[in-house]
RNA sequence: GGAUGUUUAGCUCAGCUGGGAGAGCAUCUGUUUGACGUACAGAAGGUCACAGGUUCGAGCCCUGUAGCAUCCACCA
């Protein structure tokens, strides 16, 4: 028997462990239609949060869905090396023992990286356990592994040989902290305070000068002209003449452009083609000079003069006073502009030339937006997508960093040749470049390099395309889109069928969990404290598809709760059955309307919690079975299985077991694929069943005859207003009153004893002719009276109080009915069905009235 | 500047192809009815942001306005 309280932790101990060894887990049986997922590779750089909780709960509600739905599923296991995230954690490790990389050299620093993969995988591993994961570990990868190295350099090999991957000389964004390029999406702009500096630049040969205004001082050494817009009537004259830069004295021309804002500043702007990719496109424009004044490091260079080796920020206010002291500061505003921050290290990128390799972006973003056939759901996403691949610059490939595939160039310095070569080059006049791919390069070939691609594997050619790739919103553009483009581009079809797009999670005042904030959630210690399957059910229910959610523990006790709900259900199930219980097929046509009714109920709740899985609306499908199992079953139909199997003969209450039986296996296998640890727990506590419920196939709606239920409605309804009755009354739940049904429908007398349970009727009569001056409650089939000694004043009140509903609802109707156009245009049964309600009321109030 | 989302009960949020406004929590009243007090029974609580429009009919569709949020692009 289950215990008296559902104890989460008895109930997930073991079972994942026995399904990952029975191998429920693993796909390949090719005798079925196969549906794929790959998981989004988590980082191994920590531990995971409550959102890759939520992102793989989707995932692992979609397998065990599909599973149950009778798919060979495969869900492939696999990580991430995140190569800047990873090697700065490994460096921080590293600093606090004194050493630099360095010191070990590549070959050893790689080995300790190695060393921190393998043991924060091995954390990831027991999370995904924790949570229950459906996850296929025989095909497990790593994008660093040696296959996808394969896959890495064939698509970089390729790409370069169409010219779609070059090397060149660009404005890149170099996060000084860690010493690498990054790509643009790898740069997070934030609202900065900063200053924005006026100076004297004076006119060559003349006594006039012009004002430029500046937020970075220090990049001045770089400068090479001054701009101004064409139109500009108060520089017009000065055009092509020379302004003297007030840091270094140096001549700059004055130059002409549209680029340039007249309302901006003070219309005169400073170019610093080195520095900057907008001044980097004039000076293309142009063909100006570029002078780096910096290093990549952040550190003045000789072009600064006396403040070579400074760091840029002492730079810049040692040069400002110098200018101020010359004469030439006109004023200092503070004001507060977007600031770009690298995305790992948080510290202000430095925009800056450097030779570096590109993906050529405009071809393949073509393609993807062409022939693209991966649906986003919900659908807008598809435009943030459109809308990111029609604008989108090339994209830095190359990382200053070790961890990762390294680029697979090489270089003979002295002839100048480069080779690109998808096998190591041996020759000892060539080396390899020193630099290693974008962690996405290789992230962008997941859904098909994890099948053995670029081989013709068996399972490339079963499990690709992907069905499903579910991923939050904000890596679209990291992820996705690449994804897309790279898999157009090699295998000429779209990685994924659908894409999934869910939220972010938030904590309960709304705001982004961060560590600096402290309010990070560990999945963890919710699962220590209610349960995965709490965790899981509040993740995956409540929310809209593509909307954020707000961590609150109510709402995961609420769940517990649920979850509780359906284990005391069960336990009053399997109770009940007793020693004599046999299994047998339900026939429906026999059965009483109480259980005809609950059967019917079943039916709709799995019709409606089907189209919503299928339509990867996890929430409102669980919001079906939700109201079916406490409204339908556990408040109604449960207690009114007591009186069925008290007031029944033998066979007749075998049929109802059975019925219990059926409708709770239904709810336990519908909730599966949210709650798997106490689904399995119930499911093996039946009186029949399989090895596991991952073994189940999904319920199917039955056809049953068509039967009239309305009095079953009627009557719950009577039981409703009964219990009302006893509140408004200030009377006890169990007080006992004199009932009486006037109705000429036989079937009542079938209900009769529900009624009388569930009333605590003293008396309960059921005749077509009743002489009553109790309070009548009309239905749709029958009335009720319900007599005690109230008062007849609070009688004519309620007797009023219908009186002026039915009224409203009769004026309703009519004004309705009255409307031609509403006659004319509305469908027929919707007019057909005012009509009856307006009968109805009619009737109900003539009943009233006398 | 462009785009997207959002505004519904005290709070957090659902709401299907347009057809009589829902849940959880909180509140109030009551309850040893043999599954469950992690519960049960009942109650109260809403001008669906605002203004127009379309429609027989609008929380839902269209236009506009306002607040909030996010993303993209940015002006030195």
């Amino acid at each position: 028997m289950l215990d008296k309280r559902y104890d989460h932790k008895k109930v997930e101990e073991g079972k994942y462990e026995t399904w990952k060894k029975k191998g429920y887990f693993t796909a390949g049986d090719t005798s079925k239609q196969a549906f794929t997922m790959v998981i989004p590779p988590p980082n191994v750089t920590g531990k995971l949060h409550l959102g890759h909780a939520w992102n793989t709960t989707i995932q692992d509600i979609t397998a065990r869905y599909k599973k149950l739905k009778g798919y060979d599923v495969l869900w492939l296991a696999g990580m991430d090396h995140a190569g800047i995230a990873t090697q700065a954690k490994v460096e921080q490790k590293l600093r606090s023992e004194g050493i630099s990389r360095y010191d070990l050299g590549r070959e050893g620093f790689l080995k300790k990286a190695w060393e921190w993969k393998e043991e924060y995988a091995d954390n990831i591993h027991k999370q995904w356990a924790k949570m229950g994961l459906a996850l296929d570990y025989s095909r497990e990868r790593f994008t660093l592994d040696e296959g996808l190295n394969k896959a890495v350099n064939h698509v970089f090999k390729t790409l370069y040989d169409k010219g779609l991957i070059y090397r060149g000389e660009r404005i890149i964004n170099y996060d000084p902290e860690l010493k690498t390029a990054l790509s643009n999406v790898e740069v997070i702009y934030e609202n900065d305070p900063g200053k924005f500096y006026y100076f004297k630049y004076k006119v060559e040969g003349s006594n006039e000068f012009l004002v430029v205004a500046t937020t970075r001082p220090e990049t001045m050494f770089g400068d090479t002209a001054v701009f101004v817009n064409p139109s500009d009537e108060r520089y017009k004259h000065l055009i092509g003449k020379n302004v003297i830069n007030p840091a270094n004295n140096e001549p700059l021309p004055l130059m002409a452009d549209e680029y340039v804002d007249i309302e901006f500043g003070t219309g005169a702007m400073k170019c610093t083609p080195a520095h900057d990719p907008n001044d980097f496109a004039l000076s293309e424009k142009y063909n100006m000079k570029r002078i780096k004044c910096m290093d990549l490091d952040a550190k003045m260079n000789e072009n600064a003069g006396i403040y070579q080796g400074m760091d840029r920020y002492e730079c810049r206010e040692k040069l400002v006073e110098q200018i101020r002291k010359d004469g030439n500061l006109i004023k200092i505003e503070d004001i507060v502009h977007q600031v770009g921050h690298s995305e790992r290290s948080g510290c202000v990128v430095e925009p800056t030339l450097s030779k570096q390799w590109f993906v050529k972006m405009r071809p393949l973003a073509e393609q993807a937006l062409k022939k693209s056939t991966v649906e986003f759901v919900p659908e807008r996403f598809n435009h943030t997508f459109r809308q990111w691949m029609e604008n989108v610059d090339d994209w830095c490939i190359s990382r200053q960093l070790w961890w990762g595939h390294r680029i697979p160039a090489y270089y003979n310095d002295e002839t100048g040749e480069v080779i690109v070569s998808e096998t190591p080059i041996n020759d000892p006049h060539f080396h390899q470049d020193e630099d290693v791919l974008d962690t996405w390069f290789s992230s962008a070939l997941w859904p098909f390099s994890t099948l053995g691609w670029p081989e013709e594997t068996s399972d490339f050619k079963r499990y690709f395309p992907n069905d499903l790739l579910v991923t939050a919103y904000d890596i679209i553009f990291f992820w996705v889109s690449r994804m897309i483009f790279d898999s157009l581009e090699f295998t000429k079809k779209s990685p994924f069928k659908k894409c999934l797009i869910h939220g972010l999670i938030r904590d309960s005042q709304g705001r982004k969990m961060s560590k600096t904030l402290g309010n990070g959630i560990d999945p963890i210690d919710v699962i220590d404290k209610y349960g995965v399957d709490a965790l899981r059910y509040f993740l995956t229910t409540g929310s809209a598809p593509g909307q954020d959610i707000r961590y609150m523990e109510e709402k995961v006790i609420a769940s517990s709760n649920y979850l509780n709900k359906i284990w005391n259900s069960a336990r009053y199930v399997l109770e009940s059955l007793g020693e004599d219980f046999t299994s047998e097929e339900i026939n429906f046509d026999k059965l009483h309307k109480v259980e005809q009714d609950i059967l019917v109920k079943l039916n709709n709740t799995i019709k409606n919690v089907t189209n919503y899985m299928d339509k990867l609306d996890y929430s409102l499908a669980s919001s079906y079975l939700y109201n079916f199992v406490y409204d339908d079953f556990c408040s109604s139909y449960l207690e009114m299985s007591k009186v069925s199997l008290l007031n029944s003969d033998e066979k007749y209450r075998n049929q109802i077991k059975n019925v219990l039986v059926y409708i709770l296996k239904n709810i336990i296998i519908m909730i599966h694929p949210y709650a798997p640890f106490i689904s399995e727990e119930l499911y093996l506590a039946l009186p029949s069943h399989k090895e596991s419920i991952m073994l189940e196939t999904y319920p199917e709606a039955k056809k049953y005859a068509k039967v009239d239920l309305v009095n079953v409605t009627d009557m719950y309804k009577m039981i409703q207003d009964v219990r009302n009755y006893k509140v408004t009354n200030k009377l006890a739940p169990n007080a006992k009153l004199i009932i009486k049904l006037e109705t000429s429908d036989d079937s009542f007398n079938e209900l009769k004893p529900y009624l009388e349970r569930f009333s605590f009727a003293k008396e309960l009569t059921i005749s077509n002719n009743i002489s009553s001056s109790g309070i009548k409650y009309i239905y749709k089939n029958a009335s009720m009276f319900i007599e005690d000694d109230i008062s007849s004043e609070e009688k004519e009140a309620k007797k009023a109080k219908d009186i002026a509903l039915y009224k409203s609802e009769i004026d309703r109707c009519e004004k309705m009915l009255s409307n031609p156009n509403f006659v004319n245009k509305a469908p027929k049964e919707k007019v057909e069905a005012e009509r009856n309600k307006l009968e109805d009321y009619k009737a109900k109030l003539k009943e009233l009235i006398g």
